[in-house]
DNA sequence: TAAAATTTTGTAATCGATTACTTAATTTTT
DNA sequence: AAAAATTAAGTAATCGATTACAAAATTTTA
């Protein structure tokens, strides 16, 4: 069965291409009569219109696509999922775009839009993925696009996350009113613009209660457990132990309690020890972790919407938008020992 | 600045749009000098080919659907991230088909290929999303198609999966190994092709043992954390509880450790726990978790090099194919207590 | 009921590439 | 150096829809 296209669907009703066409596009422009005639050949044969031939026409693909370091990272695919939901709701189909990290990946998925490919980005990464020409304004420059949980030094793009410098902050001044006096930071890669600001809420915190900044208590990890571990280890040697450790995810926080377990400490009578994200599982570590909440779904819906307003045409004002955080208290953290 | 199609493009190189074309698809059809002075142009001006032109033309669309209940779930996206890694090396685009286990909207994603949107589909579900004609053999109603994962009943799809009937059936062995005699099993959704393999499994194991099967002993699940919390509570209040439980994903394994210690149960030593999948958490809960590992990898990687053969147009042996799982051993198990 | 207004349908150009086929240019053979 | 063989480039049809515009049919108005 050769796939039949919107001519032999014409021919069969005995009506032209374009009226076919209107029964799907415009239904209320053709008359009842000729709509059931038509209607009724396309589900005789099973027509299904072929989107790259409208597609070509229109120019639009139907199609967006999401550009994110790490499918298998919960924030993200919490993040994904609410956004395949708002985008399947309007009609448009998700490319998923997963990097790794490498800036080469980002580029070939921020490319599928100059190739016709997809009509908007969502954008998880901290850099633009495009030559862009210094002259002219990033504004008029940049696709239809929307920066989400991450952070794009630039205020001409439209970006939606948590303020990172205050859940930061939040976290540690709530450590601080446990009585806590030498609290350690581990960090992501410093080249993640999220890891720096919740560097900066915790340098804030610190400075704001007058404790004064350790470098030896800010270590830089790497998002995985296993780094947890590593930095845990590193920081039970110093002569001065921190009493809390704050963990810029939960991953790592999970490899830091795990590390610390195992060396006999007890959490969070001995150390305390705080994370980021509130993934599900930190409900189910021993202890349960103490951490920073962040609305996955609203971050994804809301980077959704704001893309697909584009999409519409109508514009959208670039700059941040911050959704809330919220700290979750449980197990991990505890009073400082005197 | 108005995209400029091939058109232009040869105008400005002095070729006709063939010689252009032939500059990406075939350049060693074009000579030496004219291959440069389009070739500049190409990178003066910027031009990308338009995807939809090409694809309307080859009735190739270049991407690939990948339809999953749940991308949150970390055995999905981890074969997600490899399905999506052997995608883009071959030149694919994943659209990814989150369908939070809705038949409507697996059947959405699977018109994507009818609307030449997609050429192949990789379907992580038990269902074929098809109107299909049971006159005609499947084989040849179908696209380009593989089933992973999951199982769907028809020996002419072609499917890549661990062996779940074998996979826990060597998790009981390895509980009565033990010395338990009293195993429960808390399972998935009774509507989940695997689920009912694994407790095909279970079962096959118990009797080959000798040991009776009791209906009490099996509590059916919903493979999330709380569940599993719940099926404990009920084998708690058992007149003869289990000694140990083996659940049909890690998630709910982690729900049952965590109420089972919740109620002053330590396990293993009064009750081992087991899981199935081997999620990256296993490892870190308290104690670590036992479980049947899953090769996410390479489930996702020999999914799409199958797929992608159909998409060469070589022929693929319909069938099960088998990846090896892996018992780890770890905390959560113990001998049986007297 | 004829004219005007409105609704419905049709015609044909168009979107941007690919490719079978033809023609032109170049190289090889004799 | 002419003929044959090979390589390079061009011509024009084609993929399947959409849509501006024109034409026909229908309804409303006077």
């Amino acid at each position: 069965m050769a796939n039949l296209g919107i001519k032999d669907i014409a021919a069969l009703a005995n009506v032209s291409p374009a009226t076919v066409s209107r029964v799907f596009s415009a239904p209320d422009m053709v008359s009842k009569k000729t709509l059931n005639k038509v209607k009724k050949v396309i589900d005789e044969v099973g027509y299904r219109p072929n989107r790259m031939g409208a597609s070509l026409r229109t120019r639009k693909s139907g199609n967006i696509v999401a550009i994110i370091p790490d499918i298998t990272n919960p924030v993200n695919a919490g993040i994904i999922r609410a956004i395949e939901q708002g985008a399947q709701s309007a009609g448009y189909s998700v490319l998923l775009g997963d990097t790794q990290g490498l800036e080469e990946r980002e580029q070939h998925y921020a490319d599928l839009v100059s190739h016709g490919q997809a009509d908007g980005i969502l954008l998880f990464c901290s850099r633009i993925p495009f030559k862009t020409d210094p002259n002219k304004s990033l504004l008029e420059q940049l696709p239809p696009m929307v920066n989400g949980n991450e952070r794009i030094d630039s205020d001409e793009v439209v970006q939606v996350a948590v303020d990172n410098v205050a859940a930061a902050k939040s976290a540690i001044d709530y450590l601080i009113s446990l009585g806590h006096k030498r609290i350690a930071a581990i960090t992501g890669p410093d080249d993640i613009a999220s890891s720096n600001e919740r560097l900066e809420g915790y340098q804030l915190a610190l400075k704001e209660a007058g404790i004064e900044l350790d470098s030896a208590l800010q270590l830089e990890g790497d998002y995985v457990v296993e780094s947890g571990m590593d930095c845990a280890s590193q920081l039970l040697l110093l002569p001065q132990r921190p009493t809390a450790i704050f963990c810029f995810n939960d991953d790592m926080a999970i490899g830091v309690m795990k590390f610390l377990q195992k060396q006999g400490f007890v959490v969070p009578d001995d150390i305390s020890v705080m994370g980021f994200d509130d993934i599900n599982y930190a409900k189910y570590v021993t202890p349960s972790l103490t951490t920073v909440h962040q609305p996955l779904n609203e971050i994804g819906s809301t980077c959704i919407e704001l893309l697909l307003k584009q999409l519409k045409g109508q514009v959208v004002e670039p700059g941040r938008r911050y959704l809330p955080f919220e700290l979750k208290l449980r197990g991990s953290t505890g009073k400082a020992p005197k």
